[in-house]
DNA sequence: GCCGGCATGTGCCTCTAATCACAAAAGATT
DNA sequence: AATCTTTTGTGATTAGAGGCACATGCCGGC
């Protein structure tokens, strides 16, 4: 089963499941089935089976899956037991919003650097205290405190060389929130934050749909 | 043609479009192929073709798609040839970082109200002069504002709520920035944009990918 | 200790979306 | 004017994800 191709849809899905999960523990839920979890996260009983299925058994049947345990497991499985480290390019209203928000901080995702090309901003603090870098000192920087993620919140022209040069400074994965197509060499991994195009889709239905 | 159920990801497919056209625009180039495009975007030409097929016919055989007449297509086909009026509710850090990005406005999208709970900032304007009113008005400022599309930015735990009052406001289209599933009635559109998902993708990536 | 009920795990089927490959057609060239 | 090149538009094919339904297996009651 481990070695089945993982589709991208599951690996989401499991990461609505854990929200759901915490829910249940906050309420005291010890046991969830599949069914109930379903309803609380909008999809198909199955589904959750079958996306579950491809890491192994968790439930146990005629009673369901201790929530606990499910949600400890689904952790674990998406690399949520530890600690992220995390650098920000680009600390305008965006950026600086985002390190002080809450749901990175809260998951284990941690800001340990801050980068901006203006000149008036580096030097300076963000609210966190975190220092702010100029971009030539990335790739020292990014090694020394072992950043492993980068979340790219600067204007869409510079996106790509900011992510070549988080590439080049050893970072795996990428989160960028600049509204353009990021191309990264095999291995790297670039996720989208793209919300002009979902008020596209907005604005489409509300004119089609 | 026009009347097949048009796929989602086609939607979201025209939005980069657009954005890959008006590249072309700035760069003065004023025709493209399929093959281009795909490159820019990084699909496959047949998928450009065939997602533009699901609207009429658009281009030129043996030459391509003339830039400025395709993006002035395509933005129409989305909606994007007229002003949206937006509220966003929670301004904190995020929403206000969202309210003064040049993304939104810049495509048509106007902020045209804004709310949050906390009394210490009703009544206050935000950077861009947009005065903030309680929850509680929400029903009489959306319609009088003619407020079409609205964007969620507070906690967790009061998403649903606010949905709730929008929808009952006559909002139609909902962009929610928090990280929860929100149920809306048949008839309303709810688009999520969901960061810790994103990122939980990235660490199962570096963890098992 | 056996039996019944219940929810999981999973093979099979369906349906949708992406890709391929070719015919149609426009413009260039001779 | 005829032919050649190029790129669109689209029918056919392939791939993949989601849902159904049933057999499996665990727990609790008798």
């Amino acid at each position: 089963m481990k070695f089945l191709k993982i589709p991208a849809a599951t690996i989401t899905r499991l990461s609505l499941y854990t929200r759901a999960l915490e829910g249940q523990v906050k309420d005291q839920v010890t046991v969830v089935s599949s069914k109930k979890l379903a309803e609380l996260c909008g999809v198909n009983p199955a589904q959750i089976r079958k996306d579950l299925a491809y890491f192994g058994q968790f439930g146990v049947r005629g009673v369901g899956y201790y929530v606990k345990e499910l949600l400890f497991d689904i952790k674990k499985i998406l690399g949520l037991h530890r600690e992220w480290h995390l650098a920000i390019v680009g600390v305008g209203n965006l950026g600086c919003a985002l390190v002080a928000h809450e749901n990175f901080t809260k998951q284990g995702y941690r800001f340990v650097a801050a980068f901006d090309a203006d000149p008036m901003k580096i030097g300076r603090k963000l609210v966190t205290g975190l220092l702010i870098y100029p971009p030539n000192q990335m790739h020292a920087i990014c090694r020394e405190k072992k950043v492993e993620m980068g979340v790219i919140c600067t204007p869409a022209e510079f996106a790509q060389e900011i992510a070549n040069r988080l590439v080049d400074a050893g970072v795996k994965a990428l989160l960028n929130f600049a509204p353009t197509q990021i191309q990264a060499p095999e291995g790297i991994k670039v996720e989208n934050v793209d919300f002009s195009v979902k008020l596209d889709n907005l604005a489409y239905f509300l004119t089609a749909g």
